[in-house]
DNA sequence: GTTCCAAGTAACTTAATGGTTACTTATTGT
DNA sequence: ACAATAAGTAACCATTAAGTTACTTGGAAC
């Protein structure tokens, strides 16, 4: 039961490191490469276990995928749980996150690339989460924070395009920025932008009295 | 010289409608499948030729691709010269596009994923086109139709954004909306809302003035 | 009409890659 | 102590897919 001093744990046997370096060695590979392109051989290498135990813990290449994906999912929906749903913050915040975790859009863009055949992973959960980001728009409508004129799944997919867009397509918003979307510079300058337009989502009706009242 | 009538053009020998077939088929197989997914021989079979035609008039995969993209490029950008830069009318027009030829934008995105080690295709023909862009808006922000607060960069960045998202990423479309991106009453109902959040992009201060100027 | 090159075909080579076989070694429950 | 099982390794296999070799044929120029 108790395990010696005289074995160096790194050198002994160890499902748990081992598992976890398979997936953090997948997410890499099929983040950069998606299912088709990424290649077992390299991950195993930089895993830097035997090809075998990638099929000893996750059956084949697809379940090792699923795998990946279920568990990316899982910490993103966490993640975005403790959002009030008031444009400005959500913009800058998701924006924010979008920048810091390219591994995520990266995902996300392979499997609207590749996914046309696999079905979509955790399609429960993350209609789940949809829905509870909906609800908090509506609560901003209702305190006037958004515009009532505005349907709630539309704003949602607006706010999803303005803050994944840049780093989902580098090369566009490189070539009409003309900076990387890796400069800081951009980032910051981007942060800013969003925070003005998102007041494009407040209420702004024919009458003044609406935005005297949003403010 | 003259070709005599008793021979069907069908079957005969043909260099262009080759050419023609090759590309058409590559296109569709590239947009599908990205560079590494793509298929040659699916290619050659769809082209209705033999492989080995396919070496003979483009060298190899890579260059095929290349002229692939190249052309796809050409049709784009002379596709948008004849744009005004009025925001409701180009968040309209760009989106509509985007409905319409879903292999542009497969080819953008797998050009952001997979393109971090080809360099960028045609990139003086893309910078040059997106600075006419950004000319129009400059001018509608003369006339004043579009607010000079913006940065036309970000204006610009936001557009796209907003035209191209829902095609993208047809999967999160489908988990917020609820419906197929296809859907027409999707594009329908998601035009109107772009017409009416062009809005955003006008003149619109601290001061009533400008709303009513706007309208 | 004969020569010559582009257009076209079929069969092959070579390398990569997902997955497996057959084996050894550590750990653990009894 | 000792099966039984899980962790781990190396070499192998089958398939696939890019690219080639070696060849035939149409047709335009002279």
């Amino acid at each position: 039961m108790a395990r010696f001093a005289k074995t160096p744990s790194a050198l002994l046997r160890n499902p748990e490191r081992t598992r976890k370096r398979i997936l953090s060695a997948a997410l890499k590979e099929f983040a950069a490469n998606g299912f088709a392109g990424a290649r077992v051989d390299v991950i195993a290498r930089r895993a830097a276990i035997n090809k075998r135990m990638l099929y000893h813990y996750f059956g084949d290449k697809e379940h090792l995928f699923r795998e990946v994906l279920r568990r990316k999912m899982a910490e993103r929906q966490a993640w975005a749980e403790g959002l009030s749903g008031d444009p400005a913050e959500s913009l800058s915040f998701w924006f924010e996150a979008a920048c810091k975790d390219m591994d995520w859009i990266h995902l996300l863009e392979w499997e609207a690339l590749e996914g046309k055949k696999r079905k979509v992973i955790d399609e429960k959960g993350r209609r789940a989460a949809a829905g509870r980001g909906l609800k908090r728009i509506r609560q901003q409508q209702t305190r006037g924070l958004v515009s009532t004129e505005f349907d709630p799944r539309h704003v949602m997919l607006t706010m999803r395009s303005l803050t994944m867009f840049p780093m989902a397509f580098p090369q566009l918003t490189k070539l009409i920025m003309g900076r990387s979307v890796f400069d800081p510079r951009f980032q910051k300058e981007r942060k800013k932008f969003l925070k003005k337009f998102a007041a494009a989502f407040r209420p702004t009706g024919d009458h003044c009295t609406k935005i005297n009242f949003a403010n």
